[in-house]
DNA sequence: GCACGAGGTCGAATCGATTCGATCCTCGCC
DNA sequence: GGCGAGGATCGAATCGATTCGACCTCGTGC
């Protein structure tokens, strides 16, 4: 019969008071001592003194998030599923930039939110946690499959970048239209041989050549909208997979295609995002090569490159703005409206990066 | 008397089927089909299948996330308190690879994790937010006040890297005997004109120089550790407060310790991280200074940083082991247990960024 | 002096599940 | 044929608050 202290502790709601409790020091009832903390109905000055009162004594510390969440129907969290873990994930300041506006913009009614990777393994948390909402945020699309639970039980869920066919409502950007942009630039200073250096086109990542197989099996849109809009002006563009979204995985893939003989060596490089293009940059300059006299070079999504000290040729999307209109779409359909979509326009931003061919 | 439709959709849970009506439709009790549903207790197959079958007729998506945290008296949820908001907080490799280990060892209970970004203003979230536990990633002294509410509710709490007087569970490193290595190679070298790159001081974010009165008002304690270990071997070690944790700050911050006459200019810098360190060598390079020739320059974390393609004299730290003790804390807490305090050794990492003084 | 109104308080239902103890039924064994 | 054991099912209490309608009381106006 010893006694076992770490039963008291097992259950972290132990010996908290209730709130009936409280009600019961004060002399009231729980309806009024709720009213009293909620300040939502007419309670005497007095009343709500003794109240606040009796909490104090009774170390009180508050009404239960739990018990409130069951009767308001609402637990003021909204689900962010992000496409890896967070130390992969995060490593993409697009990304970061759109949770901060998502996060900015669901905090005006008090919501936080909760990070979900997306790790391939059936996500259990998708159905068993307490989420108002859900945001798919540089998701691929088989992601959406998964969430079939959410859509039963009737959870917004808004998705940034993806399958505009998915039914879901959807936050995008101009990709296709940006790369072309960047493609024409190209091809207006007279650049005939160029090559892509793209993000991942699947959950699979490395290092690999882009073939047609790789492409008909992808199932991350933005990187096949961008491949597209380049194909509008550069048919037969190809290029290589990199392994990653950091610099490093862009150097890799710029020495790959960089590192050839000069007669097949492309004159320009489009690189699906600035980070990959700070690689490609630093490969070029490893091998010798001027930018943009031997070899010119664009990005994608007008972040500023942190150490790069070019002003890099790429199109600025609004990482942040895709957050936030995510964030309002979120709290617009928790208050039962029907939010029309959303598509960013992106800016041609012109740098020193690029320029015409080598003779 | 006109139909309002959005009052049907403004409560999410509208026409949502119960698990009673699950269990009614099935022709069993409720209590039969949670049985059912979550396999606990013996249930017949030809019941479990009816439940079931009831279950997929009135689209039922399961039970609902908030009821059973109620009952259970847990939401599996632990919130992550953040320095500053998002897109801020995560410019920071080291705070992302602790969220990492931080959410992968929660994640074996199955719990997610909740950003708090805290924002001066009395953290709101905090008092409101369904969490089972909160860990204070990186975060001011003055937060934990803040947590009082917490503590009264018999919540868990840990803090990565805080005063190690609070009262709160610790998980930190050796901060000040890193910072002392570092210098003590310095020391080794014959370096004795040195300067700091320190990490914020509080909450405000500006480049200025380290002054006594500046360091009084200090509530970071990871910079004041980091200084008191430079001080061991040099007493009156001083220099600058970058303005933030990215190289930028770095090489603004090395710039103003740099461009000076020669015979003033510090012999060696000690950056209180890899990314101001990387910034101080640009801003070196910058001022057609050789590095470690003419100047040489220590980091702190160990971390890969992204295009430096040097190997940067420092020392590193777990930084997801970090995150990873605390989520193992957490997980022992809610189990009832008292973890030990952690406390994780750094080690020494020399690089190539470090030489003798110029003669 | 009486009736009406408004402010303050209370009771009880409700949110949606879980779980303990009790009940019932069936099967097996003596 | 009767009795005990064990497996399946059910009832009801519980988690902790919110909220609607009812009720009471006091003040005011006619």
């Amino acid at each position: 019969m010893t006694t076992q202290p770490q039963a008291s502790a097992s259950n972290s709601h132990e010996g908290r008071p209730t709130l009936a409790a409280v009600a019961a020091r004060a002399g009231v009832s729980p309806s009024t001592a709720s009213l009293a903390f909620s300040g939502q109905g007419p309670v005497s000055d007095s009343t709500r003194e003794r109240v606040l009162a009796a909490a104090r004594e009774l170390n009180y510390g508050g009404p239960d998030p739990l018990a409130q969440s069951l009767r308001r129907g609402r637990s003021g969290i909204v689900g962010a599923l992000i496409p890896a873990r967070i130390g992969v994930s995060f490593r993409d300041p697009v990304l970061i930039q759109t949770l901060d506006g998502l996060a900015e913009e669901i905090s005006v009614i008090g919501a936080g939110l909760l990070l979900m990777p997306d790790l391939g393994d059936g996500v259990v948390s998708v159905t068993t946690a307490p989420v108002d909402a859900v945001v798919l945020v540089g998701c691929n699309a088989d992601a959406i499959e998964t969430l079939e639970v959410l859509r039963r039980r009737n959870i917004p869920i808004v998705q940034i970048e993806g399958p505009g066919d998915s039914g879901v409502h959807t936050v995008s950007v101009d990709n296709r239209g940006g790369s072309r942009l960047l493609a024409q630039h190209l091809a207006d200073l007279g650049h005939t041989r160029v090559a892509l250096v793209t993000l991942g086109l699947d959950r699979n990542r490395a290092l690999a050549p882009l073939t047609a197989e790789r492409e008909a099996g992808a199932t991350v849109t933005t990187t096949l909208e961008r491949i597209a809009g380049v194909r509008e002006v550069y048919p037969n563009a190809t290029g290589m997979i990199a392994a990653g979204s950091r610099s490093d995985a862009g150097r890799e893939a710029g020495l790959r295609l960089l590192d050839v003989a000069a007669d097949v060596r492309p004159t320009a490089i489009l690189a699906q995002s600035d980070l990959l293009a700070a690689g490609v940059i630093a490969a070029a300059e490893e091998l010798g090569l001027r930018v943009p006299e031997d070899v010119s070079v664009v990005g994608f999504d007008g972040i500023r490159v942190d150490g790069l000290d070019r002003q890099l040729t790429t199109v600025w999307q609004p990482a942040q703005g895709k957050g936030a209109a995510a964030g309002r779409a979120v709290v617009e359909m928790l208050a039962g409206e029907t939010p029309a979509p959303v598509a960013f326009e992106v800016r041609f931003q012109p740098g020193d990066t690029t320029g015409p061919p080598p003779a």
